[in-house]
RNA sequence: GGGUAGGUUCCGGAGCGGCCAAACGGGGCAGACUGUAAAUCUGUUGUCUUUCGACUUCGCUGGUUCGAAUCCAGCCCUGCCCA
């Protein structure tokens, strides 16, 4: 490739990035890029959020540049205060270490592991002392801070910025310094952070990096940006049904979204919109599966709800035998739900929104008494809404 | 330190002695419709209870009262203005 393809090829699907002439310059040296992505392990999975920038990561390696992940083991116990309209709880340093174990490893179904470089910030903010922390403090102004938006409004619509939290973007500065990052990749959220290792790093006499931000990506929701907290994330790790079904429940709008985001293509508007989004499902899938098991996520999908074939479809499976004993329809459904679907729903609840409206249903005959005694054989189907249901064996 | 406004159920936000488990909106859950889409419509949304009802909840603690989210006192917390 020549520099200029692959500086297009870098380019490409970014947000906003400051710094292009000077990365083609970069790209010119003929050495190794440094190529910061900060992880902030506050949650331990990984989802498509997240796999934009690693994504990005993945393309700076794949040319041969050094890919570093960056854990934020230190920073994660201030809480990243972007795009926060609250102070976020801080973690334990175990929790932090946790989740970046996993973190990290979902990370390698991207990442070339043999080639990235992983460090932990935590191992020079530790060591800083008082003095030190002061010094770095004197390089930005409060005017600086405030400059940002999160905490702008924050200070306007009268909501509290603790002064912590002002902290953040000179220690995310610091780590580009400490690293001598050439580029760093973020969200278009972490524009100002990334600035800061600018600046941080010209008063250090080093080459500033070369800021680049990609879009950030909505969950499913359609609203808010893709969020573990939010409950609208498709993670990584999750089974392929999972992933498939997850796609498939956007909305149009979020679809091309996620195919101009995700893919970095355009939806075929020939197509009808829900082909569209099996398609778009397959491909995402078959990024953390296999194409096969894309495949057969598609097929299950398409006998559980198009066809509407639960008896055909690829059920989680519960041993009658491991029922409670005696227990009457409304029992037994609240165990299945907090057993196979970690969902916790209280007896009153589950008498008005799921008995009441017809939505138990025993091989698709509803239930509407929590009192009865089913009669359940092996093979019988229950759905216990219309995207949970079980098999009994 | 002084002044001032406030802390209500997942969120926003009413309520300001009984009719309050607490309006309304958002969100969630479920149903109908559908392309498990969107939009729309319906139900539901503290816990237990088939119903009646019981219990816990309106920053915390105590008090007044037959009765308090609502009144009083002390405490804790937050915003804003001033220093």
């Amino acid at each position: 490739m020549t520099i200029d393809e692959q500086l297009d090829y870098l380019m490409s699907g970014t947000a906003k990035v400051i710094g292009r002439d000077e990365l083609k310059e970069r790209l010119k040296l003929g050495r190794p890029l440094r190529v910061k992505l900060g992880v902030d392990p506050t949650a331990p999975d990984i989802h498509f959020g997240h796999t934009v920038a690693i994504e990005k990561l993945r393309q700076f390696q794949q040319l041969g540049h050094q890919a570093i992940l960056l854990i934020g083991d230190f920073t994660a116990t201030i809480g990243d205060p972007t795009g926060r309209s609250v102070t976020r709880p801080p973690l334990t340093r175990d929790q932090v270490l946790v989740n970046a174990e996993t973190y990290t490893q979902q990370a390698f179904k991207i990442l070339d592991r043999a080639k990235t470089e992983i460090v932990y910030n935590g191992d020079w903010f530790r060591k800083m002392t008082y003095e030190e922390v002061l010094q770095l403090n004197s390089k930005a102004t409060m005017q600086q801070m405030l400059a940002r938006e999160d905490f702008h409004t924050r200070v306007e619509s009268g909501r509290e910025v603790r002064l912590h939290e002002l902290q953040y973007p000179l220690m995310q500065g610091w780590d580009s310094v400490v690293i001598r990052a050439d580029v760093e990749i973020g969200g278009t959220d972490q524009l100002f952070n990334l600035l800061v290792g600018r600046d941080l790093q010209k008063a250090q006499g080093m080459l500033p990096q070369i800021a680049m931000t990609l879009p950030l990506l909505e969950g499913l929701d359609g609203v808010r940006k893709m969020s573990k907290s939010y409950g609208n994330y498709i993670g990584v790790d999750e089974p392929a049904e999972t992933m498939f079904g997850k796609v498939m429940s956007t909305s149009d709008e979020l679809m091309d979204r996620y195919y101009q985001v995700l893919l970095g293509a355009v939806r075929d508007l020939s197509l009808h919109p829900m082909e569209a989004k099996k398609q778009l499902a397959v491909k995402l899938t078959a990024r953390y599966h296999s194409e096969e098991a894309a495949l057969l996520a598609k097929q299950d999908w398409e006998t559980r709800f198009s066809k509407r074939d639960l008896a055909s479809a690829d059920l989680p499976e519960f041993d009658l035998m491991s029922l409670p004993e005696g227990a009457n329809a409304l029992e037994l459904v609240s165990h299945l739900f907090s057993t196979v679907f970690h969902l916790t729903k209280s007896n009153g609840v589950l008498r008005k929104e799921h008995f009441m409206p017809g939505a138990i249903q025993l091989n698709d005959v509803k239930v509407n008494d929590p009192n009865s005694r089913l009669e359940l054989k092996s093979g019988d189907i229950l759905r216990l809404s219309k995207k949970h249901a079980v098999r009994f064996l």
